[in-house]
DNA sequence: CTCGGTGAGCTAATGACGTTAGCTTTTGAG
DNA sequence: CTCAAAAGCTAACGTCATTAGCTCACCGAG
């Protein structure tokens, strides 16, 4: 009654994020993941150092799934079509995936495990901004205001933190155009 | 041994407050709140039903003194300069007391408890704008943009998401002059 | 001043969880 | 075919949150 499973660290993680989209990040435990993989807890150990390892292993997960989704959204696309194609990007991989992108490291270049995988997104976020002829710290602060918006919308937006969804696309419409006109404005 | 403490439920925030202040949000822990409080773990349920509502009281008291600072900082100011006033403010808390605000709950007005608090805090950012004669639908689009550009810049910063601090207060400058230009354009 | 009840504290116990130690058994390379 | 490493297991521990039930300090009524 042993070696039947098969487990790997990338199963590991497959069960780990079912989970963390079903229960949320507190569903997210060791016991829960080995019930799911079929395995007593302690098992685990042998594909995951700790807990907090396996968080970081989720959270890496989550930046490479936006990675991909972000880059097939603007693929094709440059100037202003580009904005709005990641933008929506954005949004909508969090409205899909509320759970994972709550877990979703902010700091990725602070991490081994997850920095390439954080400069890879970040390429891709200034890969959008291309068509506009940035340069030097203008790119720099051109990609950080188009991130605050992204993020500030939709983590305010997945937590229902707007109240009424009402004219939610209105607002978004705004903050996309607000932006769009404010780079315009200073190239 | 017993009623020598005179604890309520306000001190066992207070402890709670600390607590957070200096070990983040996992520290906050029931054993720790009892701890410092010098009482054994249990006598904490006589002034706090779950550690889940001790959060529940430790993020309203998050946002009444997010609401305090705020109006503090807008009192006497009106236009552009309130505006302006508001989001240092804001960044200046969030830096302050990062988690404090990681706790801050984003969707007050779902919570019993948090409800009114909530609501004025809104009110705060609301008055903010009252300067511009915004009316119906632009008031609720205007405030809710000012939120996103206020909570995604200081949420990433306070995370270290930015990378290098190298010239954040341009960005943030940045991030302000664009929304009062869009409000201009368009009253 | 006393006496009784309420409420604020206590100890003991339970169950979930993460983690470690030490074992057994399968598997695959030589 | 052999045998060592890999991958599983059980047992055990410490930390938590939470519940049950006890005790004693305090306050108000008489």
């Amino acid at each position: 009654m042993a070696v039947r499973i098969r487990l790997t660290t990338a199963k590991v993680v497959d069960a780990a994020l079912e989970l963390l989209d079903e229960h949320g990040a507190e569903g997210l435990t060791l016991a829960a993941v080995a019930a799911r993989t079929g395995v007593a807890t302690p098992s685990l150990y042998k594909h995951v150092a700790s807990l907090g390892e396996l968080r970081g292993h989720v959270g890496l997960r989550v930046l490479e799934q936006m990675t991909d989704r972000f880059t097939d959204a603007i693929l094709g696309l440059s100037g202003d079509e580009a904005v709005r194609a990641l933008m929506h990007a954005y949004r909508a991989y969090v409205a899909q995936y509320p759970k994972r992108y709550s877990v979703a490291p902010m700091d990725p270049l602070h991490d081994d495990l997850q920095r390439a995988a954080g400069a890879k997104l970040m390429e891709v976020l200034y890969a959008a901004l291309r068509g506009y002829g940035l340069e030097g710290s203008e790119a720099v602060h051109a990609t950080r205001r188009l991130r605050v918006l992204a993020h500030g919308f939709a983590s305010i937006e997945s937590s229902g933190g707007f109240g009424l969804p009402e004219g939610l696309d209105e607002t978004y419409d705004q903050l996309i155009r607000m932006y769009l006109d404010d780079l315009r404005g200073k190239s």
